[in-house]
DNA sequence: CCGGATCCTCTGCGATACTG
DNA sequence: CAGTATCGCAGAGGATCCGG
């Protein structure tokens, strides 16, 4: 395993801020769609240059799927996961049980306990 | 789930270069101790600054052991995987599941399918 | 309303040399 | 043998302004 590595890469991926937060996002609604400015606001913080650069990397590697509807004004572009975003979700939950099984399960997240987080 | 919780922590944590390589090496050799020098000399072009970088963090995450004879010359410190650490690897295994199962399973590790290797 | 373009800072990581 | 110390670069990430 190196750097060109499959698994190396997307472990590197998913170890990028914000990137788990953006799928939860889109995976809070299950496969309803979502607006840039909806997740800009729900990500705490964000800043517009990381989400769209997330965005961007998540529609490359394919877990996003991007539909933009240009005909009419405003401009609106939607995000939603793909079937291996939504399956990726299982990959998280490993790690979340992981964490949780060997202590680590008094962090919270945003006040809430691990525990209730919806992953 | 900000940047104190477990989940993202952990996913950073993973996310970093070597880190999971390393693992990989001691796991190889199941509960075997490891030397300093011995990795060194596998995990081909790593720097004994990232080495001894990366041992650390693992140690303070719980996920590695060290163990030092100072008593008599030359000193030894051998590393191996706690019980947690060992326990990881289910993890990694669901990423490379993941990375498998939607394409990207043609990418090659050190001249060697993915799907051959020891993880 | 949805981003792109810029600029700046800060950290990760690598190379090299050195030490108890 | 098992690490530190020092340097430097490149890329990640943030703030802010700009444009279709």
């Amino acid at each position: 395993m190196n750097r060109k590595c499959t698994v190396f890469k997307t472990a590197r991926f998913i170890g990028k801020r914000w990137t788990l937060l953006i799928l939860l996002e889109l995976y809070k609604g299950k496969s309803r769609r979502k607006r840039y400015s909806e997740l800009k606001e729900r990500l705490i913080n964000i800043t517009p240059k990381i989400l769209s650069t997330r965005l961007k990397e998540l529609e490359k590697e394919g877990l996003v799927e991007k539909r933009i509807t240009a005909d009419k004004f405003p401009i609106k572009s939607e995000y939603s996961l793909t079937a291996s975003g939504r399956d990726f979700i299982s990959v998280i939950r490993g790690i979340k049980k992981w964490a949780l099984k060997w202590d680590k399960g008094s962090v919270i997240c945003e006040n809430r306990d691990c525990k209730h987080c919806e992953f």
